[in-house]
DNA sequence: GTGAAAGCGCTAACAT
DNA sequence: ATGTTAGCGCTTTCAC
């Protein structure tokens, strides 16, 4: 605490803002205060104040000091409008979501909305991920964008690279060239389905997320990681959602040879197969165990209790945040494509050793 | 389509716009035309031009039209910054979630951005809702405030509502003097507890929803309503979360004379019940009838199916919007308290008559 | 109906 | 290290 949200300049140590009670607990409107308004109090001109309250070099300490002092005094608020105006450069970070419903899209959202905050700059959220929404932000002469899950097409992705600094979270697109933090599908894939081999099952099944480039990884991990075992594969097609799990289930359990595990493309997938297994009468884990790949708030709640391959997100989301901050200093900085790697959580839902 | 998102001045048909391909679909920066651009190209001055931009009266109906369509051909794009310092006033309506992973929220959150992009004004979501957000977007200077879920402490809300057009989605606000559209938590309850009697159960338990008036209003509709019948009510208290339904479950189910329906006090509590009656070894339908609250999407999906009250979203949206929208152009307008009416939707989960 | 002029509140050369 | 001078791109009186 002790900062001021959206006025970095303001955010040196001042000592004048009481971090329990008092100014960062209320709300007020803008006093109305200017910049003039400050300088003119500090017995400075405008352009002293603006370069103290920015923390740009070149004033005096004490005078900084005094300057920061009298905008607190004065509760100053800097006109964000003028400031964007002037400097030709706004402080604002546009994030785009494709589907805010889809909980691990929403993690990500919230985490990048709270780590932006930390930079001095903040967030605008678009959560009905569109071009439209691209290009709305575009408009205001946002300083960069933070793309979740849309759009779709990767051309839309492609030219909004090429106007502003863009990081693309949760998918790799490197082929494209276009920056972006993903998580290792191919080694989350194996964790899940060597633990599961480890726990001794020998017929494990796979419900795929569809036919784009990270439910593949997924599945083609997995398929390798069976043969490596010398087991034959199982798949079951689908799609990342409820439904799609729900379906998987019924199909798998209607095979002659039952599968006794099964590895879920994400959780979402993961709940459909558990819930759909109960009302087919069977348990979980003891009769099928089951494994999901995300780690939504949902997987750690105590009666799904799934093990899963947890995406960082906090790593992902603050790896996204450097690469676009880094552009923004640099717009001839060599593009990244960063991976990170997932993590096994096990719960209640992959049982015990056979 | 054929509008222009965030340039209500160009919003009027210009007949310029092709809505299946052509600018729709491009993305591109800012063109760096100027206002100033637009009126030496169009032969007038700059002040036509804003004019006609803005449909302001006092253009005649073909210079206007012929500015419009220069404008257009020059891809001009109207610096949003320089707008809000000349006219001191954004266009920007705030959105203040307070906990995007709720469905319901996240649901509403959705709804109003799709909503406000129609009016002219363009959303700014912060997430992670809490008073430092609402402050962010006050020193934006942003237009109004539409608050969902958050923040908890109402004294925050009521000092909000004080300096710009605020308004409460989800919560009835009306003692605290703030405007708000809810949905009436009282007539939910009695459709939900009315069909459980309907169907012939008796022992129908309510799982709460805590503390907050809403979780009050359902739980003290459920007493009456089982009252009316003849009944004793059976109450679980709980919170609005999974975790909350999964414990009730084993409390309820403990009981010596099991409840043959339970009525959750919203859909995530219900998901925790089912997931943990499934694991009890219980069957919904057949051993236990359970309904919930908000019908959220997982509430559709075919594994859970569950039925539920819904809370009408669009309308409760569009009513919201609408507020700020008055409050905006008349701010002596009188303080509305909208209630909206939820309607039972009925799926698997409650089974038929017993 | 139209244009000229004066800012909005700030940043960024350019002086000193 | 500090002050002076121009704008940034738009809206908005105020004249005509």
């Amino acid at each position: 605490m002790g900062r001021i949200q959206l006025v970095p300049s303001l955010a040196v140590d001042s000592g004048g803002w009481t971090s329990s009670k008092g100014y960062m607990n209320e709300i007020r409107t803008h006093s109305g205060v200017t910049l003039e308004d400050v300088a003119k109090a500090a017995g400075v001109s405008r352009s002293q104040a603006s370069r103290a309250l920015r923390n740009d070099p070149g004033v005096r300490e004490d005078t900084k000091a005094h300057i920061l002092a009298t905008a607190l005094k004065l509760n100053y608020t800097p006109n964000l409008a003028a400031q964007t105006l002037a400097s030709r450069q706004s402080r604002a970070i546009g994030i785009v979501v494709g589907d805010i419903l889809n909980p691990f899209e929403a993690l990500l959202a919230r985490e990048c909305d709270q780590a932006l905050r930390q930079t001095g700059y903040f967030a605008m959220l678009a959560v009905d991920g569109n071009v439209s929404s691209v290009r709305a932000f575009v408009d205001q002469r946002i300083a960069g964008l933070v793309l979740i899950g849309t759009p779709e097409e990767t051309d839309d992705i492609v030219s909004a690279s090429k106007l502003l600094p863009t990081v693309y979270v949760g998918r790799d697109l490197k082929a494209e060239g276009v920056e972006s933090v993903s998580s290792d599908d191919t080694l989350g894939a194996r964790l899940a389905t060597e633990y599961l081999l480890k726990l001794g099952h020998r017929e494990i099944a796979h419900v795929s997320g569809g036919h784009g480039a990270g439910a593949r990884r997924r599945e083609a991990a997995y398929r390798e990681t069976m043969r490596e075992g010398g087991l034959q594969p199982i798949v079951a097609a689908g799609r990342y959602n409820v439904d799609a799990g729900s379906a998987a289930a019924d199909t798998l359990m209607a095979r002659k040879k039952r599968p006794t595990a099964i590895f879920a493309a994400n959780d979402l997938i993961a709940l459909g197969v558990i819930s759909r297994l109960a009302w087919l009468g069977y348990r979980v884990p003891d009769d099928v165990a089951v494994i999901g790949f995300d780690d939504i708030p949902l997987a750690a709640s105590e009666p799904i209790s799934l093990t899963t391959v947890r995406q960082k997100v906090p790593d992902m989301v603050s790896a996204a945040i450097d690469t676009v901050m880094k552009r923004l200093d640099d717009p001839a900085a060599p593009i990244r494509n960063m991976v990170v790697a997932p993590e096994l959580i096990v719960r209640r839902s992959s049982g015990t050793e056979l």
